[in-house]
DNA sequence: GTCATAAAATGACTGCGGTCATTTTTTTGT
DNA sequence: ACAAAAAAATGACCGCAGTCATTTTATGAC
């Protein structure tokens, strides 16, 4: 029963070329069989590895989650955490920009197929899971109010992240330019607060 | 030229009925033939009025956005603009949250094909611009500081919006009420601010 | 009324996503 | 080394979304 890993790398040339396709000619006018055809297998053969021709993307999604981590470790010298957290978000919608109709598809599948599929929102989850600990440091050092909850400001803060980076697949902000400067800018108002004296 | 508004409210007649189907079988168990046939018409008919059968979710949505106005004309009383939002907001999720799968489909759609379609964007963008004139009445009373743009208020609070229903309806939370709970703390924590002492 | 023109309806057809019973390959037990 | 069992690959097949050339219906000029 142990599983050949060589085998399941299968899963990555599929990815990896049906990626390359995606790229070159836009999610859409890729089909299902000339992603195996270019890899040499049948058209089943996908679906054994990816439910639906999608999923391709939601994988994508995940591993580029798992290089939040790294990218905090890289900023952990800097002592402000609101600007940690502004060079991550800025870090990782600039790399997802760099494809706007794989992230449009990528978001639209992520809320469609999440609740079907169970799983995916384990990957949002993760990210909030990340930020948490740079919200109890911050909170530790004055920079956060202590009655604040760290589970719902990192709610926030990822929603923020995530919903700019709709508006931006969606065609809301001209170019990349602006996405980045009305992310910031809400981030920063999310420290600071809309509210005015009591 | 004239096209007989008579002929057009077949429009009316289509989106009820799929809507109807949607509720009763599921989105996705929904054919279009299904709903041509009891309209009494054929396919390609539902083809001269939406464009694509998801299409029929975001007329929907139009038409929800469209009672934001008369909603926040009930609301007026209200001395607390904050508190306003947050009945909208309530209101709104409410709504939306009675179909989840309906509101999963839509949420997805908006993000897919609003790029394509140009125009569903301008859905949200009303929604934030009937927003716009509350917060700056806030900020006239001292409920908000003037420091800060109503514009980009809008664009969080909107988005915190759109980003909870998303989670939603990809399953985040359990049931609805944790979602008015979120969204509640959520948006009494955007009038905070995150931030602590300087 | 008649004809010309434009709008709307039609349904046979196409293409692709996804399924599944069958076949091929790999693993395990002895 | 061989057979039995499990895992993986296969491709014919199906269902439905969406298209489009053709037909039907409405409009309007005279």
């Amino acid at each position: 029963m142990l599983r050949s890993a060589r085998k399941q790398q299968l899963k990555e040339t599929i990815y990896a070329k049906a990626m390359q396709l995606f790229v070159e000619k836009g999610f859409d006018r890729v089909t299902v069989d000339e992603i195996t055809s270019a890899c040499g297998v049948a058209k089943g053969t996908f679906y054994n590895y990816f439910p639906k021709k999608e999923m391709v993307l939601l994988y994508m999604g995940e591993s580029q989650m798992e290089r939040v981590a790294g990218h905090l470790e890289a900023l952990s010298r800097l002592p402000v955490i609101r600007q940690r957290i502004e060079t991550l978000f800025a870090e990782l919608a600039k790399q997802a920009a760099a494809q706007p109709e794989l992230l449009r598809v990528s978001m639209s599948e992520m809320v469609r197929s999440s609740a079907l599929l169970g799983e995916e929102m384990e990957t949002i989850k993760r990210f909030e899971k990340a930020i948490i600990p740079l919200l109890n440091e911050a909170k530790a050092s004055g920079q956060m109010q202590r009655g604040h909850s760290s589970e719902l400001a990192a709610v926030m803060l990822v929603g923020l992240y995530f919903q700019t980076l709709m508006r931006f697949a969606s065609g809301y902000y001209a170019d990349e330019e602006q996405m980045q400067t009305s992310l910031l800018a809400q981030l920063q108002l999310a420290w600071q607060g809309i509210g005015g004296e009591e």
